[in-house]
DNA sequence: ACCAGTAGTATCACAATGGATACTGTCGGA
DNA sequence: TCCGACAGTATCCATTGTGATACTACTGGT
């Protein structure tokens, strides 16, 4: 999961790779499903992945906003309020995540049948 | 990169993330792009990614054969030989795939004007 | 006799990732 | 007055991922 990487070097199937750079990293695909919905704020996507911690959700945030995925709001209120919403170009992974998402579900249906017969 | 992963306790984005698990690490998603094209051999699949060693292949091309996205079969010949080929379920995830071809190149795209522009 | 090609494995080491826990400061509500 | 919600940071540690290097065993070619 880096920022910018460095280097492209395996020919043909590289543009591959630098998609899944950037969706990849344990959360960064479920917070882009979940954005395509509309903007949330901070709380509202961590109501949505229980599981990750805190500090994991921001860090996953800053790295979509680094590459320019998604746009963070920060008002200056308080009690303070971030929100976060898919840049154009985050909008534009709307295709591969949703057939992603359609994917993993056949997926897990397989699996359900598998594990039913054994 | 986990074989199967224990849990997706994420609820609504979960799908997503199945998907993901299965076709990140470094360069899964490259090596099904290129076994889109058909059955390759071991080495055929080194010398399209220069870059990956040969201990990460091997682990590479085991895991997405665990998770039953890629068939490997061994002739019992003298120098050994091992085909590499998409099963029914890795083919299905050509559409993906090429989805994220395709924007991985926009994306490089883009990103080479705006280093022209600077 | 020696080398390259075949498909790996073994071992070691380092960097990146992920997670647990505790802390910040202000506000409104009970 | 004390608590929870808000959106984080800071610190530390465990796990994983990735990489470099060296090794196997056999064969066919020069």
């Amino acid at each position: 999961m880096l920022k910018t990487k460095k280097r492209y070097d395996c020919a043909a199937g590289c543009p591959v790779e630098v998609t899944l750079d950037l969706i990849d990293g344990k959360w960064k695909g479920v917070i882009v499903y979940h954005l395509l919905s509309g903007t949330l704020r901070f709380n509202e996507i961590r109501r949505k992945l229980p599981s990750a911690t805190q500090r994991m959700l921001t860090r996953q945030l800053r790295e979509l906003e680094e590459c320019g995925l998604v746009l963070r709001t920060v008002y200056a209120q308080v009690p303070p309020r971030v929100d976060y919403a898919l840049t154009e170009e985050g909008r534009s992974l709307e295709e591969i995540v949703r057939a992603m998402h359609a994917w993993g579900e056949r997926r897990l249906e397989r699996l359900a049948q598998v594990q039913a017969a054994a």
